[in-house]
DNA sequence: TATTGTTATACTCTATAACTATA
DNA sequence: TATAGTTATAGAGTATAACAATA
């Protein structure tokens, strides 16, 4: 692969940067799975920011488009957030007038989550930039590479 | 791919976990790179509580070994923390005897980061639980498909 | 004046315990 | 008694501002 700056065994003090031999790191699936994670977050931040969506308030809303009335605690284990950490989301976007909380029929204990209309468009909006988003953070591979990227992250966790 | 549950339009209320429809967020990089880094931390705390190392402290180790007098800056760089995160996190290790700073000759505002013999001891110990650990986190992919997520990885960062 | 390292501090994200209302 | 949702709160991780020492 990339032939990497060899740096043997010497002692020579401060490598500066772009000159250190990271190679046990490149070779480390957590530590890569966390800086491509970083990047693709700060880039969401980037190309969403003007319509108010985080990484974590766009899956909410996607899950709540794909299955209108899903409890609070089902969303919460499929995107692996607390529940009380997803309730004070929830909160917020309740009063911002994007969801709605509706009391179960037949157990009343439960809550159904539904997106209202401004959540619909908003969610709506936020899907048009997720193409040319995800493009433009994939940049560096090709088409097959980007299917099999996913793939293989899909297999990693069993979907 | 996965023929996954198909749910059509229906109004059904209160679907629960294990029939939603997540199709969509299975095909956000983003979001299944944040799941899968979510699994290589959680795992990685498992196997390497023993030692007291964290998915941090494992990286800092290992760029300090390979690149001794690495100063802290370029350390900040390549781990992408910021540089007052990161102080924190060497004063600790420096206290519990595990790194050691040296002034720079040349530079005397630089900082030269070495490991101490405990410091070396302690990821010598954590190297021999990597291996494992990987294969454990990647057991749904075979070698090859493990070495391409690796490659397509590195790819998206540049390296 | 600019740079390296450092401290102090604020903010966000995440985790745990306890409460309510229903079952 | 157990469960779904909620509140309060503590902790970890991450961010910015300001300072000391050196260049």
């Amino acid at each position: 692969m990339s032939p990497k700056a060899l740096r043997p065994g010497t002692k020579a003090a401060q490598p500066s940067e772009g000159l250190l031999d990271l190679r046990a790191l490149q070779r480390t699936p957590g530590f890569m799975l966390r800086l491509a994670q970083l990047k693709f977050f700060e880039g969401f931040y980037e190309e969403f920011a003007a319509l108010g969506l985080t990484p974590a308030t766009y899956a909410i809303f996607v899950v709540i488009r794909d299955n209108p009335g899903v409890p609070p605690s089902s969303l919460a284990s499929v995107l692996r957030l607390r529940l009380p950490n997803l309730i004070k989301i929830l909160n917020e976007l309740e009063s911002s007038g994007f969801i709605k909380r509706n009391r179960s029929k037949s157990d009343r204990r439960a809550i159904e989550l539904m997106l209202t209309p401004k959540g619909a468009k908003l969610i709506q909006e936020g899907a048009r930039l997720t193409a040319p988003y995800n493009k433009k953070m994939l940049a560096p591979l090709d088409e097959a590479e980007q299917r099999s990227l996913l793939e293989l992250l899909n297999r990693i966790l069993r979907f």
